[in-house]
DNA sequence: GAATATGCATAGCTGTGCTATATAGTTGGT
DNA sequence: ACCAACTATATAGCACAGCTATGCATATTC
């Protein structure tokens, strides 16, 4: 076997270790963060919502591969967000199955005082970190975005989106 | 107010900041892995077998505790353990109502396992890390690692339960 | 030895996640 | 223009992780 395959296969599983542990850590800073801040919100709605800004107004079944969820889950995210007047429902006029799903003002707000009170929680327990780690944790979320942003194809979905945008009626009006 | 008041208060909101984008990644990140492996398995389950890893045997509130859920959570991981013999129950002979709960070689073999997998579904999306990348992910593995486990001030349990390891029964034995 | 504290179990709830399937609307072929 | 096939969302029904409140047995304390 050449040598740059046994190469190859040690750096993969140098790679697979390293994202296991941040797996690992990651599942144990959610339990951290979530009992902490009194586990009030969920991060199912604010993922969600994290969506939404990050990428406007869109479908349900394009949130749903957004956000890594099944379809059905994703209705019933919206119908509990929708409830909460943190998102509203657009009839898509272009095909009357489907709806734009836009984040509201008081969804915005939500989304906020959430980060507030979660980088409050935390903060007790990273408040001395050295500038260096700061910047290592940094530097790994943008990481982790970037790479996660850039799993599933999702731009074109996107586009379309915003090009049928324009072409959108408010739920409540004839249909 | 002084200069210095300022900066903290600066420096206070970078840092929370930071971790709230950290704690989004996890969360996007874990919806990832979930779906790339094909959800078979519960994080909970190994989160609770990898503190066993790392901590060795313990009671189960000591378990909640380490694992950042509530006891009665734990009851119901410890017997979910329990059927699929990943972990067994020691009684305590010191204390007739508590349990030593210690994980199984099967455990330690599910929990590899789960690593394997785990590792080799994320792989495709960061095979092409750059070495700098890729230290900068472990190193932010370990600074969240080792701020969790410094969160909560656990050595002083441990040590108890290593203390009293040699005087336990296997679940089954007279009591 | 009675009162109090502690460790775990049970009951019962909520929310997130899934698959399978239903319903309504769109699209394409003849 | 119509029927078939596809597509978007909704509904049904399940499993499990998480919680609080509470019960029960055992320790501990006065």
């Amino acid at each position: 076997m050449p040598e740059t395959v046994v190469l190859d296969a040690s750096r993969a599983t140098t790679i697979s270790q390293i994202l296991v542990e941040v797996v690992s850590a990651s599942n144990r800073l959610t339990r951290v963060a979530a009992r902490r801040t009194g586990n009030t919100e969920s991060p199912a709605l604010l993922r969600t919502l994290s969506t939404l800004i990050a990428s406007g107004p869109m479908r349900i079944g394009e949130l749903a591969v957004e956000s890594r969820v099944a379809q059905p889950t994703m209705t019933k995210l919206v119908r509990t967000l929708g409830e909460r007047e943190w998102v509203r429902r657009i009839a898509d006029t272009a095909d009357a199955r489907a709806w734009q799903i836009a984040i509201t003002k008081k969804g915005e707000r939500a989304l906020d005082e959430w980060r507030d009170s979660m980088g409050a929680a935390l903060l007790p327990v990273f408040a001395d970190l050295s500038d260096d780690e700061a910047d290592v944790l940094a530097r790994a979320a943008a990481i982790l975005h970037a790479r996660i942003a850039g799993e599933i194809g999702t731009a074109a979905s996107v586009t379309d989106t915003a090009a049928t945008a324009s072409s959108v009626v408010e739920e409540g009006a004839a249909r």
